[in-house]
DNA sequence: AGATGTGAATGAGTTCACAGCT
DNA sequence: AGCTGTGAACTCATTCACATCT
């Protein structure tokens, strides 16, 4: 692996996916496995994981397939996912909460270790094994904590200036949930999730009312 | 618009941030718009935008730009979200009850009109507006209320006994949230939301434990 | 034999550059 | 002059096909 150029996100999200797939393989007490396999059971493309996987390293034994062990394991490295990773959310209402005790953000690879509300009637209130904090505390944590990605979950109105506190506090990276075009910090690695585009997307599909 | 080929979902998502761009942009009062001045504003690109919108008809005027207001309707109508459409949560645990009360979930596209959940101890409870039902109401529930989305919530060894639960109920369109991949229904518009993969993209961006 | 790893070929998506309209 | 709409050029991504290795 002499250099690593740009990996396009969706490889990457590829990588998450087969990452996936191996260790259920690998609680199912499979030892080795073909892309060929891989792609029959998960619906996937046998050359694209070859490919996706290559531009790691030669991770395979020609002839033979891919070690599910060992291949979890160097997945993992890739993705950064071989330790854990203190999260913070800031906006404790639903959906934050909602993350707050979400499994996929509370495992092996990340672990939410605080919730900040601007709202002093939320501040103090338990989410999950979790207190509310006030975001004034923000600075704080993320320093005693080394927190490295901030979710934000607030309304749309209030994205940008807790964007710009989450990246004066320190984070490194932000993961965020309000549907609006973030100005975004260069230092900072910002990805966006909008949950109603999701929808909407489903709408095209669905058609519009005028249609027969 | 003679013709209406496969339109890739990236430009579908696209079109949903025109939209957004373009119902903020009339909410301060702005009458019309041009491809460029949308661009800077929003980060985008003028060239795509124009690409993008020609795909479905020729909304602007030449020399001039594109009436906020009309671009507005035209977009909202090639989404189908120019009427309401009824949506149901399967699994109304914490992220379920979440979606439920979410606001890109409730406005004037979409409306969450039931929540249902397996756990007999839920079932009653209310969440924002709603009270759970029990899963073996969903079929009566789709039919009478017109649901043309399923939202699945459920955790991932649930997802595809209520994947084709839906399915079965008729619902026409998906949106699953557990991290599996489902065995399809051809005639169902699925679409996949993958929380954690975001987090493992960003995990990726910040290096592995090894880096110096 | 059988599977990986990979250059070549194909396909998809984006940007460019300008004709055409206001 | 200014901006849209659009073919052509270009870049990025996927698939193919096979040399290479066990």
């Amino acid at each position: 692996m002499p250099h690593r150029q740009a990996v396009p996100p969706v490889t990457l999200n590829r990588l998450s996916i087969y990452l996936r797939c191996l260790r259920r393989l690998r609680q199912e007490g499979v030892r080795r496995v073909s892309s060929q396999m891989m792609a029959n059971q998960y619906r996937l493309s046998a050359a694209q994981i070859r490919k996706d996987l290559t531009q790691f390293g030669e991770f395979g034994i020609r002839g033979v397939g891919y070690e599910v062990d060992k291949l979890c394991d160097r997945l993992a490295a890739v993705l950064g996912v071989d330790h854990t990773r203190a999260i913070v959310i800031i906006g404790m209402g639903n959906l934050g909460s909602a993350l707050a005790c979400h499994v996929g953000f509370n495992n092996d690879s990340f672990s939410v270790v605080a919730g900040f509300d601007n709202d002093r009637n939320r501040v103090g209130a338990t989410v999950g094994h979790l207190q509310i904090s006030h975001i004034s505390d923000l600075p704080d944590v993320v320093r005693r904590r080394c927190v490295e990605i901030g979710v934000l979950t607030v309304p749309a109105p209030a994205a940008q200036a807790n964007y710009d506190s989450l990246v004066e506090a320190g984070v490194r990276a932000v993961l965020n949930f309000a549907p609006v075009r973030l100005k975004l910090d260069s230092r900072v690695h910002t990805k966006n999730v909008d949950l109603s585009i999701n929808l909407e997307e489903l709408g095209f599909f669905l058609g519009n009312g005028a249609s027969p």
